[in-house]
Order: structure tokens, then C-alpha cells, then sequence
DNA sequence: ACAACATGTAACCCCAAGGTTACATATCAG
DNA sequence: CTGATATGTAACCTTGGGGTTACATGTTGT
């Protein structure tokens, strides 16, 4: 995953807003653009500029049939950015999970480092 | 983990910048912040700008040590938001996460982590 | 002591994110 | 056909995020 898809995702998921809408698409797949906007107070123009970001980001897909958009969550992209995570602070992770003492005596000497 | 602690955490990692600081100190624990700001075209004072919102978010700590602060990464705002996307698409992870995890619990070393 | 250094605070600027209203288009129901 | 419905586009406004410079404070080394 690329840096930019990545921003794309971590900027899209930034935002409250559009992670309820996340959660309302995935738990109703196939629902409609105003449906979404139902459960909002901003208006529904706000709504489809929150949908677009996340279907930029890949988090949601869309199908129209008619006149109806119908929306659809794609967990995808949020698995590769902790997968992407995870594996990067991975000494971290682990440390934490296994032993925490363990980890920070084992690293103990790194704090002295220079900072140069 | 509440929606506001989940929304600082998400909205520091969403600038790219924010994210290569929080590489720089995993990997340097204990740097300064003038260390830090020496990896940015930007001013130092925008640099202390992101540090303050990581450190707020909770993924960075500090502590100062006559005039340095040494700062600290932590991973433990990153597990809290790792866990509540896992369990809230349950149902779309499949056993992929899981897997993901199992690597991470029962790893050796980071070496076979990283070849992922 | 004092000069250089690391950090902190304050005041300001710019622009893009997020919101709005108004209007346009296309499709369904009667 | 015709009106109601669902979505799309355009123009605009406002706020805050991210940046700057200038200045202040505290600490280290000689």
C-alpha cells in the first residue's frame, strides 16, 4: 500500500461523520444515499461529499440501479493500513504483548542515544 | 476506548508528517525535538505544532530532561483503535485479522514479521 | 558570567475542509 | 404525461489546520 492510499484512508477515517457512516453502510449493505443522509443533521450535499472521500479512499463501493445509489462497505483498505501498521512497530507490538518488562529492559541502553 | 480519545487518535495519525515523526521516535526513543524537526523542510515550531497532537492522542510521551524532552513512542492508542474496528466488522475480517494476530503473538523476530 | 542552545509562547497568515443554498438531471409511481 | 423522488453539479461562505516570524525562558558549556 502506498503512501498516498494510505492518506487517503487515515484522512478519510479522521473524520466522525464519515466513520458512523462506515458502520451504518456495513451493517446495511445496499443502503441509498439519503438513507445515510437520514441519520445526519447536515444536509444530504454534505452527506455525498463525505461518501465520495470514503469511495475515493476505497472504504466504500457503489452500484446504481436506476435512480438509486446503492452503497456498500469495503473493509479492505482498513486491513491493510494495520496490517501496514502492525508489521512497522512490530518490536513494539510484540513487546507489549508478550512482556512489557521484558521490552523496555531490553531497550533500556537505546535511550542514551545521540541525538546529534 | 470513547469516540473523542478514538477521534484524536485518528485525526494525529491522518498527516503524513505525523506519521514519519512517529517512525522517527519508535526507532530513536528518547530523541529531542529539535532532533525530530531536523527531518522536516518545516519550521521547528510546526514540528513541536504535530508533537503536541501526537502527544495528546497519547502516541507520543515525554519527559524532559534539563532543557531536552525525550520523546517516547507508544503503541497502545494504536492496539485500542486496532481493537475496536476488529470487533465492530467482525463479520468482514473473516479469519484474516486473526491471522495477523497470531503472527504478531507467537513471532520470534521482526524479520519474518517484516517478509509479510 | 555569559554566550550558545533547546524549548515554549504569542500573534498572525493562508487555504482547504466542511458546510450551505440554488439549480439540474434522471427515474419511478400514479 | 406528470409530479414526486434520488442523485448530481455549481457557486459560495466560514472555520480551523498548518504554516510562519518574533520574542521569552530556562539550561548547558566554557
Amino acid at each position: 500500500m502506498d503512501t498516498l492510499q494510505l492518506d487517503l484512508v487515515l484522512a478519510a477515517m479522521a473524520h466522525p461523520s464519515r466513520r458512523r457512516m462506515l458502520d451504518l453502510v456495513s451493517s446495511m449493505p445496499g443502503m441509498s444515499v439519503t438513507a445515510v443522509a437520514s441519520h445526519f443533521d447536515v444536509s444530504r450535499i454534505a452527506v455525498m461529499k463525505h461518501l465520495r472521500i470514503l469511495e475515493t479512499a476505497g472504504l466504500i463501493t457503489s452500484r446504481k440501479k436506476g435512480r438509486v445509489r446503492h452503497l456498500f462497505f469495503n473493509p479492505i483498505p482498513i486491513q491493510l493500513v494495520y496490517d501496514r501498521w502492525t508489521t512497522q512497530y512490530a518490536g513494539f507490538w510484540a513487546g507489549r504483548m508478550a512482556d512489557l518488562k521484558t521490552r523496555i529492559e531490553g531497550r533500556a541502553g537505546t535511550e542514551e542515544l545521540k541525538s546529534a
